[in-house]
DNA sequence: AGATATTGTTTGAAGTTCAAACTTTATTGG
DNA sequence: CCAATAAAGTTTGAACTTCAAACAATATCT
């Protein structure tokens, strides 16, 4: 491999599992509240989904990549903790909404404040030049794994 | 926030977990061995960590970002399942060397091989100066994480 | 030698995830 | 219309990962 490639490698390798304990801890000071990243993770998913009202069981489920019945036990807890409440479907009763609580959506903006300034550091120690180009190449590393990019993204119209 | 930075932002959130999810798969089709991603992320870290000989348990673990304890519960299975043996070091006896076998030899490879078909893959997607830069970048990211960069990456003299 | 530090193990608990069996509600073909 | 099938979600039992805390053995330092 190439000296950039390794880099790459390292990146994939390495670097994730030390971004995912950063959060991990950063959460952990984010007094008043002990929801694990998976939990967090849930509740963004949530709040995602429901900007189309699209924030039913299985679709979060598929959003998050993990089966129904995993999302119902994760639900129940954070049912139970108070972040999420089920609401049925009145036209299909099969169908169940989940709805973030307000003390959801504090947590919610306070984790996308995180974040935000985790970016805001990174980008800091980017040149211009170089901030532009790693979206661009993220967004075809993105397109690689099989997700969609938003077409401007992905052609660096940014 | 900015679209660059929405790009980054969503690559830490999303791709992530896609990225891991693919390989699980990928590990999945190399028949012949049931290996978890711990499993072979902690072989990884010792055949990394041999190349110095300080392939320890404390060195390995931290490698890892685990503690000793988990550290022991995963070693326990690899050598049950012969892809690890435990040699002790004949000048300090608490300390013990984790050494694998022909068989987790081959499932690293395996392993490297795959991991250099996926970099290949995303690099293919990207032109020389993107290439280039996406590594300068995420040697960036990596230095704002806390970890050592070779310095001749972190310059961009690749 | 005694106190302290280091290396590693054990134990008990919590969290995440899955597959498979099951329930309830909706849709569809005859 | 109704029987069969599909779809949405839940439950259960199991596997895996991880941790903190208590513990044991060995090493080092004063």
């Amino acid at each position: 491999m190439t000296k950039d490639k390794e880099q790459l490698n390292h990146f994939l390798v390495v670097t994730f599992n030390d971004i995912l304990r950063y959060e991990e801890r950063a959460l952990e000071r984010l007094a008043n509240n002990r929801l694990s990243i998976s939990e967090i993770h849930l509740l963004e998913a949530v709040f995602e989904t429901m900007k189309k009202k699209e924030n039913t069981s299985t679709n979060i489920a598929s959003a998050l990549g993990i089966t129904l019945g995993s999302l119902t036990t994760a639900v129940k807890t954070l049912e139970r903790k108070g972040y999420l409440i089920r609401e049925r479907d009145q036209n299909d009763k099969r169908v169940f909404y989940l709805i973030p609580t307000p003390i959801a959506t504090f947590v919610n903006k306070k984790h996308e404040q995180f974040h935000e300034e985790m970016i805001d550091n990174i980008v800091a120690n980017l040149s211009f030049e170089e901030e532009k180009t790693l979206a661009i190449a993220l967004g075809k590393v993105q397109t690689y794994f099989g997700e969609e990019v938003s077409s401007s993204a992905q052609k660096g119209k940014i």
